[in-house]
DNA sequence: CATGAATGAGAGTTCATTCAT
DNA sequence: GATGAATGAACTCTCATTCAT
């Protein structure tokens, strides 16, 4: 058994090694861009290696997301489970997710990128299942979020996962368009700066309330 | 004289018949796994055609994206110049949004495909340019907008680009997060309710007001 | 009558025009990297009408050894017919050679290339011809002046042919070496002396003398 | 270690492999109408395997000549560096030259053709680079000889750069103007006399001496 | 398990040539 | 005769993937 354990744990340690290559050559290079040949060089492995542990290159691609995604699920599951009133945990919602964007920026817009990408058609059935279990339940969670707040009044009412939905799209939006400019123009990085402003727009715009703090 | 502007409206027919197909291969198959044998046949042309109306896969890709840009840079330019109170004008800007997805919206996903892509840094000068230009005034018009409501009391302090910023990053996200999200659930497409969702928190959220209209 | 000369005149001129053009290109880009077009442009023609006036682009290329062929030819046979002792007729030959390069050098290589390679074994039969034909006579002649050398004891008793073929081979073979040379190294052009010391060469040794004169 | 060995050794072999049907396949058709996949077919490989042993068509064509300049430098090396007189060693240059002739004599065409062409600008620097430091070294080293004749009063005073230049372009003229004429007419292939001759004359033509042999 | 040489289908692109105008 | 847009075959080259060692 313990041999056994072993045997799984090494296994474990080349997975993340290639995934912390393929994370590097990807943010470098573009999906299309890198090759698995390039992947394997940063990881210091055989091109044949990465089979043994990624089904095909796609794959490969995905499984980057995975992990943000986890840590996006464990991050909403405990701010929907914590106690407090709703617009505490908004608040917290939100710095979970400057955290999901500190993970691992480049993986995160990678999963972006992923999302809204014909990539996500051709993942194999399972990995699919996955990513769709893991992104249906982070939204079910910040759904109820929204949904308690809404019950307590606090929130307006609209469908709680229209408003989960809206709250992610806007995070994702904010992170691409910023990526989007820094493309065109590298020097300046304002994203913290629009993110927060966005966050505020959102916070004050799901609020209910009547006497809103003078901002 | 006739002849010559009839040659002019015949090539620029062509150009239309080579993007017309595009955008449907595009938007089946990706960007990707289309070929330009793909949009060939599709456009009943050679493929040698395609290559004399634009430089290679990208510009042609990236080229469908110019038209969406100009007609957004009209209309938010309408929407900045027209008279009426702030508040007239964000409804107005929501509308152009409505009008902007529905000018097309597959060519729309892919503009915000390219946005965040590596697809960008590997255009023409001439045509990376155009694309950043269109895309700068649009914005910049969206931000005067938002710097009118400001001075005038309306919206919020905040950074009138950072406020555009926000404003398109949620039109995108929304619109992205939805075709990610009917790849998954081809059957439900809650894209309008959404938006107008998103758009409602974000004129909550952007209004100074005092007194909010009981929502 | 006079309307048809005239339109054999343009047509020609035409002809002219397109090989004028023809071996600019070449010469800059070589035959590959030439395309027709390029050659339409800088003969301020559109493609099409290159193929009026050529089967296809390996005769364009060949058409423009014609021209120097011919003028080898006349020349050498005026050689040959001039009145004088051989050692004479040598030294005219030499100057010939001369002409001929400065006739047009560009071209001059570009035959020496045509001469020794793939594309001769793809022309059409009747250039094919007129080319063979046009170096046979030319090669005929050059013997000629060496046959009749041989027979006045001048010059050493080899085959006649032979000698006009190493005649014709060292001249080639200098222009080419040193056509080479200059890719390699651009700034220097040895070619006027090592022409010169290459016949110089070749007339003493071909010369029977007993007596040479001391070098 | 003898892993590594037998590694390299079959990475050796497989180059030569590949060599051999390029050299059979581009002496068939020409480097124009030599497709990588005729070579791979020949080499019973597949036009993959052709790029990860040469870098491009160019490179594959050139690297056919490395190893003729490999051994003309190896053999002129040794004929500068042998005991004797300059007469005879000239005879034994000339020797060689038959047999870098017979080494291959269609990679040496090859060359020929490679040296005079377009196709040498196109080369990476390293191979170009080796090219030139090996057809530099050879030259040199004949240049070596011709200077020691001329120093011991045996060979006429021209500059022995110039010889050994001439001396090279009679043998590549020669050799390529015969190859021309039998494209001509396949028959008669009159190379080695036209040679011997061509030597002869230039061995005449170089030597100082006053008594020249009868000949 | 790991390797990495070999694969080979398939891509984008070029360009000599044609032909309707 | 001249045009030049259109053709489409053919090319080089890439790279995800496999499999014998």
């Amino acid at each position: 058994m313990g041999i056994q354990e072993r045997k799984e744990r090494e296994k474990e340690r080349r997975r993340q090694q290639i995934m912390v290559a393929a994370k590097r050559v990807f943010s470098d290079r573009g999906f299309n861009r890198a090759t698995m040949e390039d992947i394997a060089k940063e990881a210091e492995l055989s091109p044949g290696t990465l089979y043994l542990y990624f089904k095909n290159k796609e794959e490969l691609y995905a499984s980057l997301s995975l992990r943000i995604l986890q840590y996006l699920h464990i991050r909403v599951g405990h701010v929907r489970d914590e106690e407090g009133p709703p617009e505490k945990k908004l608040e917290t919602l939100i710095e979970a997710m400057y955290d999901v964007y500190a993970f691992d920026p480049l993986i995160l817009i990678n999963m972006f990128h992923l999302q809204s990408s014909e990539t996500l058609k051709n993942l194999s059935p399972e990995l699919l299942e996955q990513i769709e279990d893991l992104s249906r339940k982070s939204i079910g969670a910040i759904s109820s979020i929204f949904k308690e707040g809404i019950e307590k009044g606090v929130f307006i009412d609209r469908h709680p996962v229209a408003l989960a939905d809206i709250f992610w799209a806007l995070f994702s939006g904010v992170v691409l368009w910023n990526t989007s400019k820094r493309i065109i123009d590298i020097r300046k990085d304002y994203l913290m700066q629009t993110l927060q402003a966005a966050f505020e727009v959102f916070g004050r715009g799901v609020t209910r309330n009547v006497a809103l703090p003078a901002e």
